[in-house]
DNA sequence: GGTAGCACTCGATGCACGGGAGTGCTAATT
DNA sequence: AATTAGCACTCCCGTGCATCGAGTGCTACC
């Protein structure tokens, strides 16, 4: 832990009070004083030199005190130093591998919409944060078999299997009824022509490949070449992130003060923040840890996520936890993880 | 209204004070004081008369006063009769109308799904209380068409065409893959035994009708009486209702208790009771009103609920607002029913 | 019946006070 | 030179207390 720790140009000692300041201050909320860390942690170390350590690290900027007077609290370096450096176990709990594996187990999935579904409430339940996961986008995803369906006199409705086992369906409007022999003849034209390709090559090479076809209604071809955004788009669903667990997340104490419980609220009320914050995580295989100021959005300063990307096929989606700075980082990131990896595997 | 107000034993004076004070504490959230009332309704009483008559409401149960010296409440009975009597104007705004328009105006709705949530998102915006709506139960509606789609080798996505515009699909799985025109034949055999029937209708009789087919693949036969309960439910999705509006009802002062703001919150997440007391709500044509202890889930005595009913076809929904109790029944009442008729037209 | 007056109640507000937790500094100790 | 003990100081927070204002209920009077 030296070697590492002093990156931050931290001693031993240093690194040891940071870690037990922060891990006491995650489990009780309170800010923490020299007389604790003495003598919980067995160093014998009276107070007032872990008074002149603590200081030391306040100066590197890595805890705070909320006032002259309170104990010490982490700030969001001391939180990214933590991170990077204190935190131990990168494997999740057995009980909580227990806990989502029973939560699975007896699930039927036929969509999966419906694992995503089920997997942001499982996290949710588990980890007390808000979770979020985004609906796979599709744009990689390639094109297996397109189906043609008239659903009624004036709509009809295009189904996609795309590779690795996603089904779009979306339902669109037609001037006037398309005979079914129609529809049929022009599915499989499309078929031929787009299937194999990824729905982005679609929606950018559409007109080309089947303006020429020998359809004798050229009316649905354009209609589908005009409509070929919103058929062909990245989108599987229009809501594009699951939320849950906003009842978990506001029984922290944090949200004791009704301000940020407010603040909480409209967060997710509004969504676009969060489906921004989840794009913004890059496309790295591993988890992504942001802290406080380390968002953009400054409605975000007082949150810390937790994020991990998930492949469907070659459909991507991201799954992460929001919540208070002060999060069990220990135990959630390993969770994080293993569900991410879960929906990964799981078609 | 004295003749009607009079259900209530009240002599006219004691109605337009009840009238007055209901008015003013839906308006301002404070308890009422007689010294208002008597400066704000022109009936030249001194406020020593108005405390009296007051008092008299107070013992008719239809006021209150949350403590010595505070002002004036209403009851829930007071409200009850405030809304059975002394409302005025069962026609909406025409701003609310015009704002309601304005939002329905440019959208492109091709699923009735689409047009609930939009019509949710809308009432909650324009009556700044917790907006829902139950997605139309469709056991009464009549199949127009069936059809059977492979969307994968294990697969099979069936599209149910129900009269008046609902469509319904569900993927299913299959043992091993169907041929395509063992789905077709199956197909027709169920539009030619089915069509026409409401769909109660087919889960009740479908092993009856459909056993005796010819199809050579019995197992896909079998497979559908396996899964009809779920092929042919009442629910067009499986939530079962829309909620929005968490952002604006919580703006209400009496949100400002933490308590309160996490009880609401909390129900919401729940849906259990909230789609229990939509389902509770009788079939009238009527607009359905309840306040505080009408409810008989202990968990809604503080709230109050605007219902109506809306029909699709013969599938049924119900769309209504929950708020606190200090609601502004005129100007809402009038605004649901607004949007209940709309959706009962839109298609 | 309606009104004026008055004592009373109760919540909200502001303030002083004291205890508790914790800091920072200095001087003494090892 | 590092560690520790001691001490003054700071700040939060809960408590008690006086005050104020809104509003009531009652009684006596018009």
């Amino acid at each position: 832990m030296l070697e590492i720790a002093d990156k931050y140009g931290l001693t031993l000692r240093e690194a040891l009070v940071l870690q037990h300041v922060i891990r006491q201050y995650i489990a009780t909320a309170n800010p923490v004083g020299s007389r604790t860390v003495s003598k919980q942690l067995h160093l014998n170390l009276s107070p007032a030199t872990i008074r002149n350590i603590m200081a030391d690290l306040e100066d590197k900027g890595l805890l705070g005190h909320p006032h002259t007077s309170a104990g010490r609290v982490p700030t969001d370096k001391g939180y990214r130093c933590y991170v990077d450096t204190l935190m131990q176990g990168m494997r999740p709990k057995e009980e909580d591998v227990a806990f989502i594996e029973t939560r699975l187990e007896d699930e039927q999935f036929t969509t999966i919409e419906d694992v995503i579904r089920k997997c942001t409430h499982i996290l949710s339940a588990i980890s007390h944060q808000l979770a979020l996961v985004s609906v796979p986008l599709i744009g990689n995803g390639r094109l297996e078999h397109i189906e043609l369906v008239p659903v009624s006199s004036s709509r009809v409705m295009v189904i996609l299997s795309i590779m690795s086992g996603i089904i779009k369906s979306i339902v669109f409007e037609v001037d006037s009824e398309i005979p079914r022999h129609v529809l049929q003849e022009l599915a499989s034209a499309l078929n031929e022509r787009l299937g194999g390709l990824t729905l982005r090559e679609i929606r950018e090479t559409l007109p080309d490949r089947i303006r020429d076809t020998s359809i004798d209604a050229p009316s649905i071809v354009e209609l589908i070449i005009k409509a070929s955004d919103r058929l062909f788009s990245d989108e599987l669903d229009e809501d594009r992130v699951y939320i849950d667990g906003v009842g978990e997340v506001t029984q922290h104490p944090e949200f004791s003060d009704p301000v940020r419980l407010r603040r909480i609220i409209e967060l997710v009320e509004n969504r676009n923040i969060i489906i921004h914050v989840l794009d913004s995580v890059g496309d790295s295989r591993d988890v992504t840890i942001r802290i406080g100021s380390e968002f953009e959005d400054s409605a975000l300063q007082e949150y810390s996520m937790i994020a991990a990307p998930y492949a469907v096929g070659s459909a991507a989606g991201r799954i992460s936890i929001i919540g208070p700075r002060r999060m069990d980082y220990d135990r959630l990131i390993p969770i994080v993880d293993y569900i991410a990896t879960y929906l990964s595997n799981a078609h």
